[in-house]
DNA sequence: ATAACAATACCCGACCAGAGGTATTTTCGA
DNA sequence: TCGAAAATACCTCTGGTCGGGTATTGTTAT
């Protein structure tokens, strides 16, 4: 390994994706080490190789990229993270500059952004593609914040409630109490601040909780 | 061009995606004619070109792809199609399949499964990865048919209805009587078939209505 | 022009959800 | 082992939803 190329590491569960960043940025001042399709391989081998730069999707099969993301920054944290992703939402954006994230880009990057972006954050930027900006400086009242924290039993009835099921009809699959169905309906009305089960099915879908 | 090539077009809103294909295509009995990130500018070459093979995405900046694969089987009947796409649910895979795509796959596939896949397309058959076999062959009660028509108002209601209004005050946001909105309201429940509002909110959104 | 569909409106009865409380028992980590 | 959090349960009252009808007026495409 030269001093002066810059090594790399890619994270995507779609081998297609990963041929196309090998093919775009093998070349003169970038080498890539290694590529991988699920969170646990690419652990092991990037605290081994300790890479200049690891290209991390959010969406692999194992553990979410927002999780190996703080997981390699514990590990090594001199290695740069950027996020290649396609999802554009605010929230899970900021969850991934939370865990220590480098930068951020959509997938449907070109060549140029991709280069532009992986020099800029290995002179120690923080980046992000031109779309990613914007939804950064405006968050608009239908943003979302921090998806709330739920027990086990209320996402258990949240999905229930999400499949159509009555407070009678859940408390009798439970083996409980309607009336403690309700508070924890209850529960979840407040913690995702909404008024009704419309609302409430809303949120979740946004949050990806259903 | 060689007669005992395959000529192949690539469209693909993604570069990277682009890139990946060509570099895992572009070789021995394969030839990549062109490739393109939008569905017009595709659509006119296909025209002229005639590939041999169409490798397509449903997410296009212009058009459906499900809109462009009837387009190109109008044009060129003897072009075969292959959708590669993210979607596994089972009315988005249907729906290009009455459009007259010769196979689907989904993009997490391998290069052996993507190269397998082509030459069964271009053998006459039609063609699907293993995931997706498996949603075509049996299909769950929690797989959606055709999206309901629905009328203007009835969209108008269904989006006042998952923004957490009630039907009260859909009635005197829009004038009209409550007991219209419940008419309204009933015969979303019939037309999605469920029977409440959780329910209701969960199939719109499932059928990206929301 | 006429049939089909959309939008409007009404009735009733049964049931469910929502907002506000309070209180007990269980579970689990520090 | 002890305290915090989670899960359980109850109360009241108001309002909303849901299911089954029927019926009148517009619209619109054939």
């Amino acid at each position: 390994m030269y001093l002066d190329k810059t090594s790399i590491v890619i994270v995507d569960d779609h081998s297609i994706v990963i041929e196309g960043l090998k093919s775009l940025l093998d070349g003169d001042p970038l080498d890539v080490l290694g590529h991988f399709t699920s969170g646990n391989e690419a652990c092991d081998f990037i605290e081994r190789e300790r890479p200049d730069l690891v290209l991390l999707d959010i969406n692999l099969p194992d553990v979410s990229g927002i999780d190996l993301c703080r997981k390699i920054k514990a590990m090594a944290p001199e290695t740069k993270v950027l996020v290649l992703s396609n999802h554009n939402e605010r929230n899970i954006i900021m969850q991934t500059l939370q865990n220590g994230a480098n930068g951020y880009m959509l997938k449907n990057i070109s060549k140029q952004g991709l280069l532009q972006g992986i020099s800029a954050v290995m002179a120690g930027e923080i980046h992000f593609c031109n779309e990613i900006g914007g939804i950064i400086s405006k968050p608009t009242k239908y943003e979302l914040g921090d998806p709330p924290y739920l027990t086990k039993r209320e996402k258990q009835i949240l999905r229930m409630v999400a499949d159509g099921e009555t407070t009678q009809e859940i408390a009798s699959r439970l083996n409980v109490s309607p009336l403690t169905i309700e508070t924890h309906r209850r529960n979840l009305h407040h913690k995702f601040q909404v008024k009704n089960v419309a609302e409430l099915i809303m949120v979740a879908n946004k949050h990806q909780l259903l």
